[in-house]
DNA sequence: CATGAATGAGCATTCATTCAT
DNA sequence: GATGAATGAATGCTCATTCAT
């Protein structure tokens, strides 16, 4: 970790920060790039005009197309998590927790709609790859998401099956809503839509009391 | 067995029966090409070099490589949507309905995953038609679902809530499901899945009796 | 010339007639598509289609694209040749032979655009050719106007010039004629450009009297 | 010799001038082999060999084969406009200037005939142009043209007709003999063959005195 | 460091011609 | 004879990556 509490001595700094920018910048533009041509017809001339430099620039900052892709994804990925964790934090009770998780996701994406093209993508030009960054993310997120389960279970609120089962189906059913929500031509306002989801999968579709 | 009791022209015959086999047999072929290598990398000639025949002839069937995925694309959506009535068909009550359908669902991409790529690369080649295929069969059946849905309600088996929440949620749980079926490490046997899937959204994940 | 007095025997006649009738018309198909889509852009199975038969008829009677082609050209151009010559026929006065052979030709090209296309297409494609079809077609006259020019000439009615100066200026003046036609937006009557033509060929442009 | 007086930015300077010069290179080679195989016939590929680069390197300054074409044909039509413009400047003799121009037309011709090819090699592949390249140059100078007959006819040298009549015609001439030229086996020195030319248009077939 | 000129592998598509029926 | 299914050679164009300046 280079420490920069002393004052630097003279010469040109080594401006760290300044290419912590820029590769923000960077990735900023190739989301959208990205997210708009796909992979294959994505050109990375066109992030670089968007920026306003070199191509040879771009190549600097990522040694490959694929490289700035992923950088793109995995960029979206985390300011996604961050945003999710943040959201939850200090909600202790399960069902809070469970209803803030579904709202906050659905809003993250509904903001960040060049995130879904970029995971479908992904998966598209990508299907070597053993696991896609996205289950990456809701694999890091399965124990802490079990455990809450496990104490909803105790508490009494949640009904007693696997844990596993429930958060299957609950991010399963997310999933499938935000590839729905910009492969189609639905269109509803994202809080309506956690209300939904969250009535179907807390409730059940049947009538209360009605068990299969 | 191709009977001749008409006189016919002189020149060579039109063998429409022979030309429908092949063209099932070049879309058979170019699903598996598709899938395994994405639209941009697949290679029409690899397709014609797996049938045995010129690349010239998989252009006399398809007049482009897109007409061609597209095509493979269609086949796929409605073989599933032949399976899934046909299973359907005769079952009255909307709760046997839903589960077959579900258990059907799962089991046909279970055994087509390649379609499952062939939906995810459409999406990523093809972002700008405004509806992608399977959203069109999705649409289609949509009526169909509803009145179900309704008459479960008239019953008193099916929470009184909107049947398109119902719909769009159970939809969006299996849509998901798939995807995350073949693009995660995750292996559940799709029976197993069905269960848990029909378990969760039919019941809930609260306690019987709570209700939000 | 074959015979066709006698009758002939049993058996399937030799139609020769309905063969000949059948490759004019193939000729006339062939020289409208080659005429508007340029030779490589030609499709002889639109030949094929406009006729309502199949692409291997047209390769019985042609041997190949390019024998197509070029019986298209000899066709128009021995039409041409006699139309020209019919009109021509029994003027004696070299003048108004002239005139006459200046009208029809201009009246041809007017009439059948189409071959000036394929005049310049067949430059255009084959110009390993030593001497193109349009060239054999004007040497083939080159001794027959020479002798009417001479004739003008012993008359006092032409200036005593070498004819062929004479006849290559005309002809490359109706040849760059029949072309400008075509290829720029100009439109003039073909009687009035005769005319013009005809006025300044036979005037000059210089006030009578003064010689170079 | 490129000067650098000014600072530059980071990263390599444009060079212009030698951009251009490549440019002109470019179009040099492509003539020669447009005209020598067609436009259809004719490979980028080889083009690119001839020059000793690669492929991408001639679209690089042209975005396609047609602009390419389309180049070489305006380069070859500017340098014939400049030659004939330098040719007749200066010349208020109207006659003595249609006799520069004749002149100078055919020789630039004869220097550079892989010029006639690419006009018919135009019309030939893209007959649907409205006016090909050849002829918006004849239509420039046809004002210029016309005054200087005007003022011939005024002189009382030019007879007095409609001085597009004459201009038709003369063009019409020129261009057909350059297409004569070389689409033949005619084989005239072109000074001569100017003075041929000349001959007939300003003084005409007939002998003197004798008009229509 | 930044730039952008140069490269060349890679792929869809067309269509003349052949020949089994 | 007639047909049309099959073939495969031929080529324009794109764009990631490199590297001289």
């Amino acid at each position: 970790m280079r420490m920069k509490t002393k004052k630097r001595g003279p010469g040109r700094p080594r401006d760290a920060e300044l290419a912590e920018r820029r590769r923000e910048e960077i990735l900023g533009v190739a989301t959208g790039v990205f997210a708009a041509a796909g992979y294959r017809q994505a050109d990375v001339q066109v992030v670089a005009d968007r920026l306003g430099v070199g191509k040879g620039t771009v190549y600097r900052y990522f040694p490959s197309k694929e490289a700035l892709f992923f950088g793109a994804v995995d960029a979206g990925i985390r300011a996604l998590a961050e945003r999710v964790d943040a959201a939850a934090e200090g909600l202790d009770d399960p069902v809070e927790q469970m209803k803030c998780v579904i709202l906050t996701y659905l809003g993250f994406f509904d903001e960040n709609p060049d995130l879904v093209e970029l995971l479908i993508i992904e998966r598209a030009e990508f299907r070597d790859r053993e696991q896609a960054t996205y289950f990456v993310y809701r694999e890091r997120n399965f124990e802490r998401r079990a455990a809450f389960v496990k104490q909803g279970i105790e508490r009494g609120i949640i009904r007693d099956v696997p844990p596993e089962r429930i958060i299957n189906v609950v991010g399963d059913c997310l999933y499938g809503t935000i590839f729905t929500n910009h492969f189609s031509t639905r269109k509803i306002p994202f809080k309506r839509q956690a209300d939904d989801i969250i009535d179907i999968l807390m409730n059940g579709v049947f009538t209360a009391g009605r068990v299969r």
